[in-house]
DNA sequence: ATTGTTCTCGCCCTCTGCTGGCAGTTT
DNA sequence: AAAACTGCCAGCAGAGGGCGAGAACAAT
C-alpha cells in the first residue's frame, strides 16, 4: 500500500497519534515504503521529485485507495495517494466511470469503494480524454477531510491550476466544489481558500504498482515567483520596506505596512509577518485544520484529544495551557482582578473586560444594528439584539414547548409555571406577595415610592406622600358614616342622606305637590303624597288585625293594634312583659328589608325597628 | 528557531432590570 | 358599564463572568 507520511509534528503530538489514533501504524509504515518506492527518511521534496517524475497510470485495478495527507518537514505538503480505481482511460465512457468514494479510516487511512452520485468532479478543460479526469466522492462521515477537500478544491477554482509536467494528469476540481457545497457555503469557502491555497499534482506511483499519487502543496510556498497572492505580495512590499528602513549603526526597527506593527527585533519583525501570510504549514491530522506554528498544532489536537495537562488544584477543571489556568484560578478562587476601572470600583481579571466595562461609561456603542437605530456596547447583544428582527426564538420550554428570544426568559418561564416550591417575593412594606422580584420592584416603586405631590384623601383632608398609605388610608373610609351634622349628632355614610337631613334643620321644603302646592323636603314623600292624594288608580296596602279585623294603612299602626288586642286577652294595657311581647309578634311582621343582613331578625323574633317602634309608647 | 507565557479577541452564558400588553379585580 | 388599578408575563437590553483559541511576547 502506497502512502508518504513525513512527521514533523511535536513529539507531544506523534505521542497521541501513535497512541490514540494510528493503532495500525506499523502496517501503514511498511505500505509507505512502497508509494514511491522511497524510505521514510526521504525528504518531502525528494518524495515529490520521486512521484513527480512518472505518468499516471491509464488503469488501476485494485480496489483500495489510501489517502494519506502528508506533511513535509515544512509541512507545506500533503501527499495524497490513490492507489485503485476503477475505471481505464479508453474502455470507459465518462458517465459510467464509477466514482470514488474516500472513507477515512482511523485518522488516516482511506479506502475507495464504489458510491453512487458522484460527489466530486476533478476535471480541467473539457472533457475529452479520461486521463484528465479523477472522480472522489467523499461521505459525509468523512468530518474534516471533506471540508480539506472542498477546501482545495475550491482553491483550484480560483484559477489555480494544476501544476504538473504533464498536464494530461492535471486535474481541477472546480465542479466538484460546486457540487458539494453551494450558496452560503461557497461564500465561506472563497473566504477560507483565500487563507489556503493548495497545488494538486497527480502522478503514477510506482510502476508495478496501482497508484495515483496527488501532492497538495501548499500554495503560499511556491507560487510567489510567477503569481505571488495579496499576502505574498504584502510581504514582500512590507521586506522592501524593512529594508528601506535600515540604518547602519542605528537600532533598527522594523515597521509592518500591512498593519501597525513596529518591532526592534528581526526575529519578531519576521514572525509577525507571517501573520500576514496564510502560511499555516502544521496540519493537524484529525481534523486537517493548519497551524502557523508547532505550539498552537499541539494545543489545537488537545483539545480534539481532551488532554488538558493543566489541572485546577482546588477544582476539577483542567486546561489546556498555562494561562487558562491561571486566569481560571483568578476567576474561581484568587479572585484577583488585576484591571481597575478608574471611574468606579469595577474591577476585571482580564484586561478586555474592562475595556467592556469603560464603554459603560462613556457610552460608547460600536456595534451597529444594520437594519434598525439600535447599537449595542458588544458584539453579543448586537447578535443577540438580532433576533428581534429575524424573530428567531431558540429556547424552548421542554414541558409546554413555548419557545424564547432569551435563556434567561425561559428559565424564568419554567420556574413560574411548572416548578415547584416557587419563591415568591415579599413587600418588606405591605402584605403584597408577588412571584417575580422584578414585578416586585414595579409594585414598591407605584405604591411605596415617596411623592413629592401632595396625595389628598378624596373624602378628607388628609395628605400623604405614598400611594400605599393614602389607599389604605381611603379604606378606612368606607362603611363609615362619615357625613356629620353640624347641629345635632346626626351621621350618615351618603351624603344626599345629610342634604335631606340638614333641611330639617333650616325647613327648607324644595319639593312641591304640582296639584296642592303642598311642599315637602324629600322628593319621596312628594311622592307618597302624590299617590295617595292625587292618583286615581292608587290602592293603598291595609294591614289587618288578625283579631279585631281592624283594618290600617300602616304597619306600625296594624302591629300596635295586634299587640293591643293580644295584651287586652291578657288583662289590659300595662300588664306586657317583653318576653310577651317577643313571642307575640307575629312572622312576617319585620322591617321590610327584614332577612338581608346579620342584624335582622330571624322568623318569630322581633324586629328591631318595629320593636324599637312599638315599645316605646306602650312601656311609657 | 523553539517554546512557554501573556495578551487579546470573541463567543456564550447568567443575572438583572425595565417595558408594555394582558387579564382579573375594584371603584 | 366603564375606567382605574395591579399582578402576571414575555420581550428586550445592560452588565459582567467564564472560557476557547490565536497572536504577541519573552526566555532559552
Amino acid at each position: 500500500m502506497a502512502a508518504t507520511e513525513i512527521s514533523v509534528l511535536s513529539e507531544q503530538f506523534t505521542k497521541i497519534k501513535e497512541l490514540e489514533l494510528m493503532p495500525e501504524k506499523g502496517l501503514k509504515e511498511e505500505e509507505k515504503d512502497e508509494v514511491c518506492g522511497e524510505k521514510d527518511h526521504q525528504s518531502p521534496s525528494e518524495v515529490e521529485a520521486a512521484c513527480t517524475s512518472g505518468a499516471l497510470q491509464d488503469s488501476v485495478l485494485e480496489e483500495e485507495v489510501e489517502l494519506v495527507p502528508a506533511t513535509s518537514e515544512e509541512s507545506e505538503k500533503h501527499i495524497l495517494t490513490l492507489q485503485t480505481v476503477y475505471f481505464t482511460s479508453e474502455a470507459m465512457e465518462l458517465q459510467d466511470m464509477s466514482l470514488l468514494s474516500i472513507q477515512q479510516q482511523e485518522g488516516v487511512q482511506v479506502v475507495v469503494q464504489q458510491a453512487g452520485p458522484g460527489l466530486l468532479w476533478l476535471e480541467e478543460g473539457p472533457r475529452q480524454s479520461l486521463q484528465q479526469y479523477v472522480a472522489i466522492s467523499i461521505q459525509q462521515e468523512l468530518y474534516s477531510l471533506q471540508e480539506m477537500e472542498v477546501m482545495q478544491f475550491h482553491a483550484l477554482e480560483e484559477n489555480v491550476m494544476v501544476a504538473s509536467e504533464d498536464s494530461k494528469l492535471a486535474v481541477s476540481l472546480a465542479e466538484s466544489a460546486r457540487l458539494i457545497k453551494e450558496g452560503q457555503e461557497k461564500n465561506q469557502l472563497a473566504e477560507r481558500t483565500k487563507e489556503q491555497l493548495f497545488f494538486v499534482e497527480t502522478m503514477s506511483g510506482d510502476e508495478r504498482s496501482d497508484e495515483i499519487v496527488l501532492t497538495i502543496s501548499n500554495l503560499n510556498g511556491e507560487e510567489q515567483e510567477d503569481q505571488p497572492t495579496a499576502g505574498q505580495a504584502d510581504v514582500e512590499k512590507a521586506e522592501s520596506t524593512k529594508n528601506r528602513r535600515k540604518t547602519k549603526g542605528a537600532k533598527q526597527t522594523f515597521h509592518c505596512d500591512v498593519c501597525m506593527f513596529t518591532s526592534s527585533r528581526m526575529s519578531s519583525f519576521h514572525r509577525h509577518m507571517k501573520t500576514h501570510t496564510n502560511e499555516k504549514p502544521h496540519l493537524c491530522h484529525l481534523c486537517l485544520k493548519t497551524f502557523r506554528t508547532v505550539t498552537l498544532l499541539r494545543n489545537h489536537v488537545n483539545t480534539h484529544t481532551g488532554t488538558r495537562p493543566y489541572k485546577c488544584n482546588d477544582c476539577n477543571m483542567a486546561f489546556v495551557t498555562s494561562g487558562e489556568l491561571v486566569r481560571h484560578r483568578r476567576y474561581k478562587h484568587t479572585h484577583e482582578k488585576p484591571f481597575k476601572c478608574s471611574m468606579c470600583k469595577y474591577a476585571s481579571v482580564e484586561a478586555s473586560k474592562l475595556k467592556r466595562h469603560v464603554r459603560s461609561h462613556t457610552g460608547e456603542r460600536p456595534f451597529q444594528c444594520c437594519q434598525c437605530s439600535y447599537a449595542s456596547r458588544d458584539t453579543y447583544k448586537l447578535k443577540r439584539h438580532m433576533r428581534t428582527h429575524s424573530g428567531e426564538k431558540p429556547y424552548e420550554c421542554h414541558i409546554c414547548h413555548t419557545r424564547f428570544t432569551q435563556s434567561g426568559t425561559m428559565k424564568i418561564h419554567v420556574l413560574q409555571k411548572h416548578g415547584e416550591n416557587v419563591p415568591k417575593h415579599q413587600c418588606p412594606h405591605c402584605a403584597t406577595i408577588i412571584a417575580r422580584k422584578s414585578d416586585l420592584r414595579v409594585h414598591i416603586r407605584n405604591l411605596h415610592a415617596y411623592s413629592a405631590a401632595e396625595l389628598k384623601c378624596r373624602y378628607c383632608s388628609a395628605v400623604f406622600h405614598e400611594r400605599y398609605a393614602l389607599i389604605q388610608h381611603q379604606k378606612t373610609h368606607k362603611n363609615e358614616k362619615r357625613f356629620k351634622c353640624e347641629h345635632c349628632s346626626y351621621a350618615c355614610k351618603q351624603e344626599r342622606h345629610m342634604t335631606a337631613h340638614i333641611r330639617t334643620h333650616t325647613g327648607e321644603k324644595p319639593f312641591t305637590c304640582l296639584s296642592c302646592n303642598k311642599r315637602f323636603r324629600q322628593k319621596q314623600l312628594l311622592n307618597v303624597h302624590f299617590r295617595k292624594y292625587h292618583d286615581a288608580n292608587f290602592i293603598p296596602t291595609v294591614y289587618r288585625c288578625s283579631k279585631c279585623g281592624k283594618g290600617f294603612s300602616r304597619i306600625h299602626l296594624w302591629f300596635y293594634s295586634f299587640r293591643f288586642c293580644g295584651l287586652a286577652e291578657l288583662g289590659g294595657p300595662g300588664s306586657v312583659s317583653l318576653l310577651r311581647l317577643q313571642s307575640g309578634c307575629p312572622a312576617g311582621l319585620h322591617h321590610p328589608k327584614a332577612g338581608h343582613g346579620p342584624e335582622d331578625p330571624l322568623p318569630g323574633q322581633l324586629c328591631h325597628t318595629t320593636a324599637g317602634t312599638g315599645l316605646s309608647p306602650l312601656a311609657a
